[in-house]
DNA sequence: CAGTGGTCTAGACCACTTC
DNA sequence: AAGTGGTCTAGACCACTGC
């Protein structure tokens, strides 16, 4: 162990600062997923810099999907209510080439107490109060999806099946604008599996057929995690597609 | 249809321009991978632009990972090779996050007329000549991963089992170093199937396994397609790790 | 100390949207 | 025509690297 200490931040650019309070702005709602926020001319003027300064850290949130910029009209905040966003995190797309397209069934909706394991990735105290869904994806009548999705309880008081079944629409859009919470990015883990009795059911398929895993913990705002899934894929006609760069 | 023709590029800015003809040196292998392309006064000067010009340019060069660039030191043409590049693309990670070490078996290294599903994702005639590598990879002496590989002959000539058992190292600093083609980026499409007999046995698992099968399209400069792969990776005790943004 | 990339500014002008 | 983001420039200065 050396005895000089680690600089905390040897040097932080203005631009980066500049971010981070937007990043604040952000988080506090003061601009709300799909409003504008102000002209960059203004935020130079509120945050004192130059707008080449401000350009630089709202380029950083747009490559980052916090923001969107549209020229002649303005920088708005990212939604998942947008056309072409409401999938944003759904990587599974049939063999064909063609659009996906999923049917809803919501099969249960219960309050819990967490287990340590779901506590955890939510970053809870185990035993504290958990919302969990149960639904089933079709696409042409088939059943594709299989998924058990956590939620704190704090932060979606009073969510009921019933309110599922009256939303029609992806879920990360339901969670902006019943419970005004936005998910920024997400991180899965993928695994293949036998399908057990309980997925033979709920998938049509023989047990013992292999299923694609995916357990995803969602985040929003100040990497915050705010929903587990644990999806099971049928992926006989459909495949799970990703892109490395 | 309409009368009225598209236009073919309504506009291009000047650093669309620079980035172009950047990636062209790149691609005719003007600098190669690890040496340090101009600095940017010297390419302001080339291309009678502003530094401003050149640095966008290389901005989004650096964020496509085609680009590294170092503080003090240059701007580099991006390499696996390099420390920490070498499993840029592998998404593999135990379950226990540390990292994955794995050992290589090259099985097989045939000439082959290529087959037209092979062919057509090279972008090769029904019949071309390909390359194709059969592998084995280990960790702690248990076989995880097994995988078929396709090269175009043309690009690979020459290439034999001596020379990749005579390799250690990954795939892509081999190809780099023995046939001057870096791969940029990959495509993949995952499913999940029942081991067969064969997969059985390479990966030493009971017939029926749950495996994740990964099928992957690798392109060099100018998008073009020069390796396929079909995976398939025993998941007991690993993943498949992937961020959402 | 010289050379590289990194930050910041101020200003001119362009492209797109809306009224 | 006014307002927004997008491009381009020129220059000053900072941070990091290596001789």
């Amino acid at each position: 162990m050396s005895l000089i200490s680690e600089p905390i931040a040897s040097f932080s650019p203005l631009y980066q600062q500049i971010k981070a309070m937007i990043l604040a702005s952000l988080q506090a709602s003061e601009w709300l997923p799909g409003e504008a926020i102000p002209s960059e001319i203004e935020l130079a003027a509120r945050y004192a810099v130059s707008q080449g300064t401000v350009r630089k850290a709202i380029d950083e949130l747009a490559a980052q999907n916090l923001l969107v910029r549209r020229q002649g009209k303005g920088t708005f905040v990212a939604t998942h209510q947008e056309e072409g966003w409401q999938y944003r995190f759904l990587r599974l797309e049939p063999d064909s080439g063609e659009r996906l397209h999923l049917k809803n069934q919501f099969l249960a909706c219960q309050n819990l107490k967490s287990a340590p394991h779901i506590a955890q990735l939510l970053k809870l105290k185990g035993g504290d109060p958990v919302i969990r869904i149960d639904r089933v994806q079709s696409s042409g009548g088939k059943p594709i999806v299989f998924e058990e999705i956590w939620l704190p309880e704090g932060r979606f008081k009073g969510l009921t099946l019933d309110a599922l079944n009256a939303w029609s629409g992806p879920m990360y859009a339901f969670y902006e604008s019943e419970y005004a919470t936005h998910m920024v990015r997400a991180e899965e883990k993928i695994k293949a599996i036998n399908a057990d009795q309980n997925l033979s059911e709920h998938l049509h398929i023989p047990v013992g057929t292999a299923l694609l895993s995916v357990e995803r913990v969602a985040f929003t705002y100040g990497n915050k995690p705010v929903e587990i899934r644990r999806a099971r894929y049928d992926t006989t006609n459909q495949h799970y597609d990703n892109k490395l760069n």
